[in-house]
RNA sequence: GGGAGAAUGCCCGAGUGGCUAAAGGGGGCGGACUGUAAAUCCGUUGACGACGUCUACGAUGGUUCGAAACCAUCUUCUCCCA
């Protein structure tokens, strides 16, 4: 029997947001939940023992990507991704679905599956919802996704639909084909666009199948924010309560309280680690751009109401000039503390739920934050 | 002492009569970034109140309708022969 299971703790008197925890072979997963995005078995310039330490609970990883490099033989012989990656809490792997949308030209969409060109080598590759179950079964993450089309924010409503019946016929595959249900979550993708009703209707063809946790798929791919949130008002109160709810991709700051505010229990997002990477740290009061030339003699931490072991040790001062020099220490740093700095926060909104004052607590958030970034 | 060559915008470096305020790269400055094709990408980078003017390609003086480009002299630098 499956050990995966999701506990309803709390719901919040005045919004749709849920306190709750998720129990994995792997340990409980206290929710609302941001996860650190670690693509390719390794969350860009960070060590498993550094998520450790900031307290990271879940990290995700790429099903296409790891299937590419280092390959599923290699997977399977370092027995997952856990022993591989030195990492033993849980895993929760993208069926390599995003890459349908974000290898836009690179791919070619069938009913069977999706050929990709490799944009490392140019090679083909056909990916169904199979083998993306295959491969996720070999790389033994805990939460597992069902292969699906991502479709982009412009689509129109009879694409979006056509799109979103295969996702969940794909969905159906996936579930027939997976073979570990035992210790890997498989979740179902919830599809539709900007369309309400198709989003409904995703919802109820994917809870008709069954799954033990659902993700809404499809969002930030362009569509203005307001559009986002009504989409997630059209959605999450269709879905199960007893299951945990996954918003892929999501992760703005904003995002993660309005995402919260409407239900939604697990978002991850590479925005943390790329912004961090190009330079620009989030603090308790907003965006600081550490790479501009403000910061040069600025002698102070990164963010001085964290308590981080970046804004503990270094300055703004000395970041910038690892980002201005391109010395991976700096990517590193930053890396670290936006990862902190969003986990805290997150610990903070399940604080708020618990003490019943979330809506304040986003109100005096974004007061010193400042207009979403 | 003799000979050859070079001097370009913050730096490197194209450019040998008008289409050159001057390619390209670097650096500087700024912006973007949301299930990672990303330590990436984009914009900008002589001055001044704008498709206009001014100052600019070592210096000075010429040739020409017009010069960063041609000529003369000077200055500095590099290389070769003694």
């Amino acid at each position: 029997m499956s050990e995966f299971r999701y506990e309803l703790i709390k719901e919040c008197k005045d919004t749709g947001a849920r306190l709750g925890k998720i129990h994995t072979k792997r340990g409980v997963i206290n929710t609302p939940i941001f996860m650190p995005v670690g693509t390719q078995a390794t969350v860009k310039s960070l060590s498993s023992e550094d998520l450790v330490e900031m307290d990271a609970n879940v990290i995700l990883g790429n099903t296409y990507h790891l299937y590419l490099r280092p390959g599923q033989e290699i997977m399977d012989k370092a027995g997952g991704i856990h022993k591989f990656m030195n990492w033993n809490r849980p895993v929760l792997t993208d069926s390599g679905g995003f890459q349908v949308f974000s290898l836009n030209d690179l791919r070619k969409i069938t009913e069977e599956g999706v050929e990709f060109i490799s944009h490392l080598d140019g090679s083909r590759h056909f990916m169904t919802p199979e083998k993306a179950i295959d491969m996720q079964n070999s790389i033994g993450a805990d939460i597992i996704m069902c292969f699906d089309e991502c479709a982009p924010a412009g689509a129109d409503y009879e694409y979006t639909k056509k799109s979103m019946e295969m996702t969940t016929r794909w969905a159906r595959r996936c579930k027939d084909a997976h073979k570990r249900p035992e210790d890997q979550a498989l979740f179902g993708i919830v599809q539709g666009g900007m369309f309400a009703d198709l989003r409904a209707q995703s919802v109820q063809e994917l809870t008709d199948i069954g799954f033990p946790g659902y993700s809404i798929g499809g969002l930030s791919v362009g569509e203005p924010k307001d559009v986002m949130y009504r989409m997630l008002d059209a959605t999450t109160p269709l879905l199960p309560k007893d299951k945990p709810r996954y918003l892929m991709g999501v992760g703005s700051l904003d995002a993660l309280f309005e995402g919260t505010i409407r239900g939604i229990d697990m978002f991850d997002c590479v925005l943390q680690s790329r912004i961090a990477r190009n330079g620009t740290a989030f603090t308790s009061h907003g965006k600081v751009v550490v790479r501009n030339a403000t910061y040069k003699e600025d002698f102070t931490p990164v963010d001085p109401e964290c308590d981080c072991f970046v804004c503990r040790n270094y300055t703004r001062a000395y970041i910038r000039h690892l980002i201005k020099t391109n010395e991976i220490l700096g990517a590193r740093l930053l890396t670290y503390h936006n990862l902190y700095f969003t986990l805290v926060t997150m610990k903070k909104i399940r604080q708020a739920i618990m003490d019943d004052n979330l809506l304040a607590y986003k109100e005096a958030f974004f007061e010193k934050f400042g207009i979403a970034e």
